[in-house]
DNA sequence: CGACGGCTTGAACTTTCTCAACTCACGTGG
DNA sequence: CCACGTGAGTTGAGAAAGTTCAAGCCGTCG
């Protein structure tokens, strides 16, 4: 596992593009000042696995660019994704020593990474971090509903509009900026890894993708960059009632 | 919807079955007097339904006795149970205001509530409910995370066996007493609800619990007693491997 | 140039679903 | 007390969806 310190591209947790979305969101300057000096980057290249299930995992952290995928594996190699996870996403669990999943970089990587025993200690210590992991533990909680629903009631098909959407969405979220053009994007998956998420053989979603395609809900341009003509269409392939789940 | 109050059969929280295992496990006596200003018990029939699915809910709750469903449903029908609630779990979202599943009573269900404006109130104030909640919602996740395992890439087989096992499991959990044998139990689910669980149509179910009993996994009296002559044998049905996950 | 990884497509096969008939236990009302 | 309806569960046969195995394509990298 090589563990180069990356090249980061901003000074401090102030200019840090997850700042209001990660554990640390709720973070006060002197909050933040503490966690500075427990903290350290890390960075993978696209395929390598950042830990194996089972190992001991001395740190905790957030995904500060790329995207993580925790996958669990059966003796016989069946294999399920059982969580992606995106910019201010946060892996490990406090309290816990050993992995219960292998987390691999989907993409190039770079994780802010917590040594394990201070930053347990600081949670005893500032509220606002425990506070800010509930919440995202709840929405990660909610996510995995959702996602069981796909798993245990939807076609193939259903199956990969609903990630196209889930993707196309959290792009959408990432790239707030104005050029951005939700409709265009590119799938940060291979196929395989798409199947692993929807528990799927590679083939179906290689075939179904090729469907949506021949039908116009979505247009290809080489493997990976997705055009969605018509958002809405999307949506009513996925199975999912047209509000999209919005529940607050 | 009937509410009637129920006949609890202990005093108070010192007394209260749940006590140790529940959102209030790590409060204090100073704590749980505060609780007790807050709650009320409600008790709901097998087959009630609790909280329908976009309902407004101005209270959390957890189980005391008896089992609940969290379920999501498609618009054409599909249902998928997402969430299994046994005795100390906890149900709503601090934050939150309206469901996001259906809550239905599998069996006859007590749930201690909490209106959830002082209870949110009480979370600001007492870190002790909030770590406590923490740490259930980051098992939940857990759990979440082997169903999904069990939804994407087990056969039908194997899902019915991995669900014999959690419900042997739980069940030992709970009853602690000396004289309850592990190898014997109650499914407390009907054939539909394990289903709907297992992502799969309860003739599927149905017929893989035949299956199994004619192969001398388990031994049936009646449609829902079971017996386990070997634990490890349902154990290898599983497709889990050997040491059953335990990750501490 | 050749090898390789990622992807697509086809054909046969398997698993699970769907539809339908039937059993069994239970409770109700004539 | 029995006939009946009902809900839960079982079983069968055929259909559908997805998997498996196999062949081949395409772009990239050494």
């Amino acid at each position: 596992m090589t563990l180069q310190d990356a090249k980061i591209g901003f000074k401090d947790c102030s200019d840090c593009p997850i700042r209001h979305r990660a554990v640390c969101a709720r973070c006060e300057t002197n909050e933040l000042e503490l966690l500075e000096k427990i903290k350290y980057y890390r960075s993978y290249e696209a395929g390598q696995t950042v830990v194996w299930s089972g190992d001991q995992m001395d740190f905790v952290a957030s995904v500060v660019t790329g995207i993580a995928a925790l996958t669990q594996t059966m003796e016989d190699g069946r294999t399920q994704m059982v969580g992606l996870l995106l910019p201010s996403d946060f892996v490990g669990r406090p309290g816990r020593n050993v992995a219960p999943y292998d987390v691999t970089a989907t993409t190039n990587l770079m994780m802010c990474c917590f040594r394990k025993k201070p930053f347990e200690e600081m949670m005893q210590a500032t509220p606002h971090i425990a506070q800010r992991l509930l919440e995202m533990t709840l929405d990660e909680l909610d996510a995995a509903r959702e996602w069981m629903l796909l798993l245990g009631r939807k076609t193939a098909r259903e199956k990969i509009a609903s990630l196209l959407m889930i993707i196309a969405r959290r792009e959408a979220s990432l790239n707030v900026s104005a050029d951005s053009d939700v409709r265009v994007f590119d799938l940060p998956l291979t196929r395989e890894a798409m199947a692993n998420y929807l528990g799927l053989t590679l083939e179906t979603v290689s075939r179904q993708i090729s469907a949506l395609r021949k039908d116009g809900v979505i247009m290809l341009e080489g493997k990976r960059h997705v055009t969605v003509p018509d958002f809405q269409r999307l949506q009513d392939e996925t199975g999912d009632d047209s509000d999209g789940g919005m529940l607050f």
